[in-house]
DNA sequence: CATAAACCTAGGTGCGACACATAGGTCAAT
DNA sequence: ATTGACCTATGTGTCGCACCTAGGTTTATG
């Protein structure tokens, strides 16, 4: 099967087989003649799994060091493990960063639709220039 | 004011400033003789809104539009307000998909801290392979 | 005065996971 | 023979910086 086919079945572009193909997840045989890669049945089932992996949120590095184990004889699983829990943390901050951003941004859209325009000389923007963050600038706190 | 001192001052790196100079965002003097970037109060104070802008979710290039409007005599609040608009969905889109990630990633190290690790010659990681998700996987809906 | 420490410059590269473009070869049908 | 749809390899662009290279400047010190 050659990479469109593949790509399709799988839901997939033809250059993310490509890229995964450059990076060595994927191992397609060359054809005998036209130089066209022949995707296998053992190539659709790696894919199926970096699809699964990139969807738990490994990244293409994780899969290979993953996959490099499992091909130097040893249980990946502990790997596995090991990699998720970094990559869960990070998401779990990345969570929390982007809830925070997406709260900044609704009060200040909030605010600016009851402000009105303006700006001079010095100012680029009034809106961004005098938005207050209700969030990060509770009466500064205990200074006071 | 030399570039280590207004990022110490704002709170960024060295870098950062540069890359805002570089990109037009800033415009220090070039001082006579030495060929250094002399930082007046005017790009402190521009320096402080592209701070507060990224703070806010705007691109570089958001920011560089912004300013262009203000500098072509157009008040740039109706940009601002679109830009912010785009932003926040697409703010709300990552915050959708990263919470629903997260889930994954929780149900998957759940199911795999009370799972046995194995693999053999057809699979890589048995953990990714049987992974079930009970979110996307709620028993194909209503397709039974 | 020589030297080192600490600052500055411009320009280039690296990151991540692809998407997209370029220039060309192959194959099947008309 | 030509067209259209496929394929190849390789390179570039995305985004916001961080980091590196190779060098010049300034200041303090022995």
């Amino acid at each position: 099967m050659y990479v469109k086919q593949l790509a399709k079945l799988m839901g997939v572009t033809p250059d993310t087989v490509r890229h995964y193909t450059r990076v060595g997840l994927l191992n397609p045989i060359r054809s005998t003649g036209n130089g066209y890669q022949e995707y296998t049945a053992s190539d659709q089932q790696r894919l199926k799994f970096i699809i699964s992996s990139r969807q738990l949120g490994f990244s293409v590095k994780d899969i290979q060091q993953i996959i490099g184990e499992s091909q130097q004889g040893n249980c990946p699983c502990p790997l596995t493990r090991k990699l998720i829990t970094k990559r869960l943390e990070e998401t779990e901050a990345l969570f929390q960063e982007t809830l925070k951003l997406r709260t900044r941004m609704q009060a200040a859209l909030a605010q600016w639709d009851s402000s009105a325009d303006g700006a001079n000389a010095s100012d680029v923007c009034s809106l961004i220039e005098s938005f207050v963050d209700p969030i990060n600038n509770q009466m500064n706190k205990e200074e006071a």
